[in-house]
DNA sequence: ATAATTTACGTGTATATACACATATCACCG
DNA sequence: CGGTGATATGTGTATATACACGTAAATTAT
């Protein structure tokens, strides 16, 4: 049988249509990266704390434009690996974040197979088109703060 | 002060892009949509139930791109709110999924919210770059698709 | 008719996400 | 100094997602 592989039509909702597509990325970046052990989401964290050096939990979800809580929780299991530290700061309300060796020998072994992925993408998608995608986010982000905004 | 709206920069990494639009997008329907008790995800599966006419679950994950352990999940929620119906088939191993009229009511509440943030979305956006979306998205499930069936 | 395969379903487990809260500390002001 | 507001953190709860399993029923092959 050769039923398999037919493909979905596009839904009629922009939202449906993204979620698919961020679902369907997502699986490939993460089995790209799975001989690293990490998922995507867990690279591009782990690869931020090392490239913005140790840094407090709420800085760092402004950095990433990521629900603060959603990012406590994401980096308890790069704590839990072993792969980032969380340890106090002069300032007492809040903890630094950073990368340990462990951490580093990991982001070395997993950034090949990410840039792989990103070749993929390229080869398969097109520049034109993946760099519409960050200018997007951004855009969206702007909507959904805007709408917050008008009630302050 | 007005420091909370800066604009993060696109990341490098097409994957956390496109999570980063997927989530800022769901955001903004699922506010959009708050009105009538439902989340965008919901309404989704409640109209395509609706739509499609009584269908069992597996027929209704390939329909939608949706793992279907996911829609399984999902469907628990608006069946518990008393949207839809989950009854007995002939064919023994499947159940038949469908629409009530507390769902067919609550989708024609929510249906012009629905619409609402779609029209925003193409005044915001644009029609050509949300076009692109269900291109993308029916072309990323391909590249993935295609890695699983390496195998077969 | 029996065996093998396919198809459908649900659960266990884990991760990702977000909202509502509660708490602790800091900075600043009177 | 004591109070107030801003800032940082973590938890409870709920939803969305996906993979690995196990089971049951139908279909197909022998």
């Amino acid at each position: 049988m050769s039923g398999q592989g037919h493909i979905q039509k596009p839904s009629a909702c922009f939202c449906v249509n993204m979620r698919r597509a961020s679902r369907a990325i997502t699986k490939i970046y993460d089995q790209a990266l799975a001989p690293s052990g990490l998922k995507l989401t867990q690279y591009s964290l782990l690869k931020n704390i090392d490239a913005h050096g140790p840094l407090n939990t709420s800085a760092l979800a402004r950095l990433l434009t990521l629900e603060r809580t959603t990012l406590v929780r994401n980096l308890k299991l790069l704590e839990t690996a072993g792969l980032i530290e969380n340890s106090p700061s002069p300032d007492l309300r809040e903890r630094q974040v950073s990368i340990t060796d462990h951490g580093r020998q990991t982001v070395a072994l997993a950034q090949p197979l990410w840039k792989q992925a990103q070749r993929t993408m390229r080869q398969q998608i097109g520049i034109e088109h993946l760099e519409l995608l960050g200018h997007l986010a951004a855009t969206l982000e702007g909507i959904a703060i805007g709408q917050d905004e008008l009630s302050a």
